[in-house]
RNA sequence: AGCGGCGUAGGCCAGCCUGGUAGGCCGCAGGGCUCAUAACCCUGAGGUCCCUGGUUCAAGUCCAGGCGCCGCUACCA
């Protein structure tokens, strides 16, 4: 691994949709996981190095729609919608965000206007005929507009597709077309888009994707296979009111397409982040330069990360720094089943907390992250996973050790007297060197389950060393011997908070607080290679993980209901 | 329908790209230890690696076909 040590880092997750409260299948599929890199990326190169950001995705017709079910503007819904999230994020979650702003920003919207209109030769306008109610006044997504299937004669198709014989669709063969959202008759009236012409790019994106050692494979075959099927061009703007005006002349009452908008926000939060800290050109070291970049997304937002954002970038005749890694998730199921909202099937970021510790959370989550495939959310692992990982495996070690350099040592870390060292000391030392390096290079191809089963392990062999070891035997014995021990078990401790600060921070911290080492936000991440140095004075032992019970899953419906019905009444009007 | 993914011990999953005596954790059985959160460590039992055919000296791993499960399919973000 060699990495400058100045390098910047940009780290984003996606942008959460604010029509409703996330579920957890959201969290760990952007927030959370770009928020466990970035905490490990602050230790490796340097806080000053690393830059987080993500906001609301507001804008764009399902919460326009939403605002006029409940008969308010959007804005009111997504003002609400993004405090509560944020403050979510923020303080219950603790998401490292340096900046988690919103697409209604000011800088966004002027950022995204100025790189619209700085994409001119590449963009062309169209006239199309496209289904329009009269009574909502709003041109209709296809989805918005339903009927009689002409196929099969199922009377409740979308414009899309057919939910009965599944054929695809399009608005104008449904028979007896209705509004979704009033039931009246749509009108098909004519219209102007401007388009951006996505096939310009194609041969570009491919060899750029092809060329690229460190983006994972999925992301490039997902990628690559929709490129192969040819780039169309993609329209711009849509006739929405709610969203960033479109800035073409002629384009007058048309809003810029939220999916553009959305992407450039990574840049426009960067730029907020710097011109909020009075330096506004430090956001171009992270955009201009050759900054590394590492984006978390669901698996369904591919072709927009590895594709149209790359060409975007390219298209704006500037040299932006395209994605270095897109660490995609597939999808996180709960107990077997797709999280629904309609039908109750998931827990949401809201709910979670208050069933369990938010670490706790953190950590079952990483460990259940859907990095191959499709994974469901059982309580029984998570169970297992906190229980017997972060208690026993990680906890216990933890405890144990620290509580003998307490019992023989009065607290004192000892120093190592390297004439003392057998093979089994050297082989413990050897795995606590190697295990940073290994997690590192797990982290940073986006595979954060697999970092973590590293540091599992090194927990593991510290048990195993210690039970080898026998300390509490050899304290009697051979002073020299127990105390070269006690110094590697410290190191190792030390070594095992370091790393899993980035999934459990705070419990990271009361690791740090034990061993009176001070700020583990400050530690530096290669620390984890060595040993604390001798005569450091450590406070007393406590167990920093409590288990859950064994009939913890069976209380869990009960748990649920309580903490929905106390939820009616604290979240947002507008979000319940 | 098209595209993509997946199918490995009772459970959850790694290995498949770069073929060569089938791995990890949990659970189960037996043993050890007592520093520790009834923890930890060791040993063991348990698998036709979805099926069929092919390539190969050799296939969980490559190829073809089939079965099953899942996801995506672009103004739906």
């Amino acid at each position: 691994m060699s990495h400058f040590p100045t390098m910047k880092v940009f780290v984003a997750s996606a942008w959460p949709y604010v029509e409703t409260v996330p579920h957890l299948g959201n969290l760990i599929g952007s927030v959370l996981s770009a928020d466990v890199f970035a905490r490990y990326a602050r230790l490796k190169y340097g806080k000053e190095n690393v830059i987080f950001v993500s906001g609301s995705d507001e804008h764009g017709t399902p919460i326009e729609i939403e605002a006029v079910k409940r008969k308010v503007s959007p804005k009111a819904l997504t003002d609400q919608a993004h405090e509560y999230v944020k403050d979510l994020f923020l303080n219950v979650w603790k998401i490292s965000y340096d900046n988690y702003t919103r697409t209604e920003s000011e800088t966004h919207k002027k950022f995204v206007r100025e790189f619209i209109l700085g994409l001119k030769d590449y963009v062309f306008v169209q006239e199309e005929t496209l289904p329009y109610c009269e009574n909502d006044k709003m041109f209709l997504p296809d989805r918005f507009v339903k009927g009689t299937c002409p196929y099969c004669g199922f009377e409740d198709a979308r414009g899309d597709q057919c939910d009965r014989c599944g054929r695809l669709l399009s608005p104008e063969i449904l028979i007896n077309p209705r509004c979704a959202i009033c039931g009246a008759k749509p009108v098909f009236k004519k219209t102007k888009h401007w388009f951006f012409d996505l096939s310009k790019f194609q041969d570009r994106i491919r060899e750029w994707l092809e060329r690229n050692k460190e983006m994972p494979e999925n992301v490039k075959a997902v990628a690559l296979s929709w490129i192969s099927e040819g780039l169309k061009p993609r329209s711009l703007t849509r006739d929405n009111s709610w969203g960033i005006p479109a800035p073409f002349e002629g384009a007058e009452g048309k809003t810029i397409y939220v999916w553009f908008e959305a992407l450039l926000g990574y840049i426009s939060a960067t730029i907020e982040y710097f011109e909020k800290k009075g330096n506004p050109k430090g956001w171009e070291d992270f955009w201009l330069d050759d900054a590394k970049s590492y984006y978390f997304i669901g698996k369904d937002n591919i072709p927009f990360h590895a594709v149209i954002f790359p060409a975007m970038l390219m298209a704006s005749g500037k040299s932006y720094s395209l994605p270095t890694v897109i660490s995609s998730t597939e999808y996180l199921l709960y107990e077997g089943q797709k999280f629904s909202k309609s039908r109750r099937i998931g827990i949401w970021i809201d709910e979670a907390p208050k069933v369990m510790d938010v670490d706790y959370w953190r950590f079952v989550l990483i460990r259940l992250r859907p990095e191959e495939r499709d994974t469901s959310f059982l309580w029984k692992e998570a169970l297992r996973i906190i229980n017997s990982e972060l208690n026993d495996d990680i906890g216990n070690f933890v405890n144990r050790s620290i509580t003998m350099v307490n019992r023989y040592n009065e607290s004192k870390v000892p120093p190592l007297d390297e004439s003392k060292l057998d093979e089994v000391d050297l082989k413990l030392l050897k795995a606590m060197n190697e295990t940073p390096d290994a997690v590192s290079e797990y982290f940073e191809k986006g595979k954060l389950k697999a970092g973590t089963e590293e540091i599992l392990r090194l927990a593991r062999e510290g048990n195993a060393y210690l039970n080898a070891k026998a300390p509490w035997d050899l304290v009697k014995k051979d002073k020299a011997m127990a105390m070269n021990v006690l110094a590697i078990t410290m190191g190792v401790v030390r070594s095992l908070a370091i790393m899993l600060y980035a999934v459990i921070p705070t419990s990271s911290q009361r690791i740090y607080d034990q061993l009176s080492l001070g700020s583990i936000e400050d530690e530096k991440w290669d620390n984890a290679k060595k040993l604390i140095p001798a005569g450091h004075v450590v406070g007393k032992a406590s167990p920093v993980f409590r288990k859950l019970p064994e009939d913890f899953e069976a209380q869990v419906p009960k748990l649920l209901e309580k903490v929905r019905s106390e939820l009616e009444k604290t979240r947002p009007p507008l979000l319940r």
